[in-house]
DNA sequence: ACAATAGTGTCTGTGAGACAGTATCCC
DNA sequence: GGGATACTGTCTCACAGACACTATTGT
């Protein structure tokens, strides 16, 4: 790489996901707070230049994004991948590393919809949302909700976006509402209790019929099941 | 993103894999044709800035270094990820999208290990090759390889490396190659021939034994197979 | 005939899907 | 007891692994 050549515009942008009220939802930035943008009226994904000076490296930009616009601690960060091209922005050539983040549903953090100052949660219909967002940014969802989608077939991804104690048909509905289909329930704690994905706890969470244990997740890395799920024809 | 804030540098790098003499084998870039890089007595993965004019995109950028440095067009490219911090690069805070790129095996290509006039193949030994590597390759490469290999579990990924041409033993082959261990042939057979990979030829491959039925691709995409082998513990 | 590689048949094991059944709470 | 949800048992099926067997060439 030579120092001579004008550089591209180069940042991070945050897909950040989380369930609350039997959804799927994404954290999108208010177009009116976005100054000086090519397209201001548009709704995008939160996104920001790395700052040279503050950020260590992609990952540590990312978080400070969602920290900053929305003040959320995520409980999972991986990277979906990049995005750069000559059009994709109106500025000129521009690159983005693009991370999905999940939220873990605390009734605190998320009491309503919208919630931070500068950022709203928008419902997840299929693979984008119910308006039409800025720059390249219904593409990058989309990619994102796919992605969040296929690794539910084989990892234990949507469990981040559950409170820190759960019950295993609050994990089962977890996976179903990031599927988009219902699941077995049998073959679902099967597969779940093979796993050492979970922890019982001694509690348990009341209702109107038979308690449900709770359980808390056993490790900070997602778990792989050996076999994918199987989505019918 | 502003734009009065200094710039990250930001590129593509290119992980290439082929497969030849029983090797899986990756290309690096001589040192010495790396004028005025900070380190440059180490080899790396070839690698370049975005040229804002005549890059399209991330992926055009990504090929054009790869003609340019080997004069190769791969079978496959897919995105691996991204990498960027400020003390990856001695000269600064930078960024790069990397590309893991499959190269068909062509005899006229690949006649000798090393071929291109700026950089050359070195074989692939676990995770790595056999010298220290410049920057954070060593790092990018060891994530490439277990991308590579991990993908192998479950889709038809070494097949872009075979020459256009093949039969089952070979291909076979290129999947224990980059797997690093033995697979069991009918059940391998019994897999590919459940997809819809591989289109039979009316050619055979002669030798001092049974002629083997020749097949090539039937898509030009990857093919998923349902369930991942069972590597045993 | 024999070596060598191509290719098949059969059995087992694992884990997902389907579905029915039992368990335990509140009212 | 009834409604509701939690949880389990059993059967089937798809597909990977193991391994033995047959097939077809050259020498």
């Amino acid at each position: 790489m030579t120092l001579d050549r004008p550089r591209p515009l180069s940042g991070v942008t945050v897909t950040a996901f989380t369930l609350h009220e039997d959804q799927l939802w994404v954290l999108l930035v208010k177009p009116s707070k976005v100054a000086g943008r090519a397209a201001p009226e548009r709704w995008i994904l939160p996104e920001g230049p790395v700052d040279v000076e503050r950020d260590a490296d992609l990952l540590s930009c990312g978080r400070r994004i969602l920290k900053e616009i929305a003040g959320l601690t995520p409980a999972h960060v991986e990277q979906l991948g990049g995005w750069g091209g000559g059009k994709r922005d109106p500025r000129g050539w521009s690159a983005t590393h693009v991370y999905i983040a999940l939220i873990s549903a605390k009734a605190d953090v998320l009491p309503t919809v919208s919630t931070a100052a500068t950022a709203e949660w928008s419902a997840v219909m299929g693979d984008g949302v119910d308006r039409q967002l800025g720059l390249d940014h219904e593409e990058i969802l989309a990619a994102a909700v796919n992605r969040l989608r296929s690794k539910t077939e084989y990892t234990s991804l949507p469990a981040y976006m559950l409170p820190s104690e759960f019950t295993l048909s609050e994990l089962q509905r977890a996976f179903e509402l990031v599927l988009e289909r219902s699941l077995e329930k049998s073959a679902f704690r099967t597969r779940i209790h093979a796993s050492d994905l979970l922890a019982p706890l001694d509690r348990f969470r009341e209702g109107a019929n038979r308690p449900a244990k709770l359980h808390r997740l056993r490790h900070r890395a997602p778990v792989y099941f050996p076999r994918p799920l199987q989505p019918k024809e």
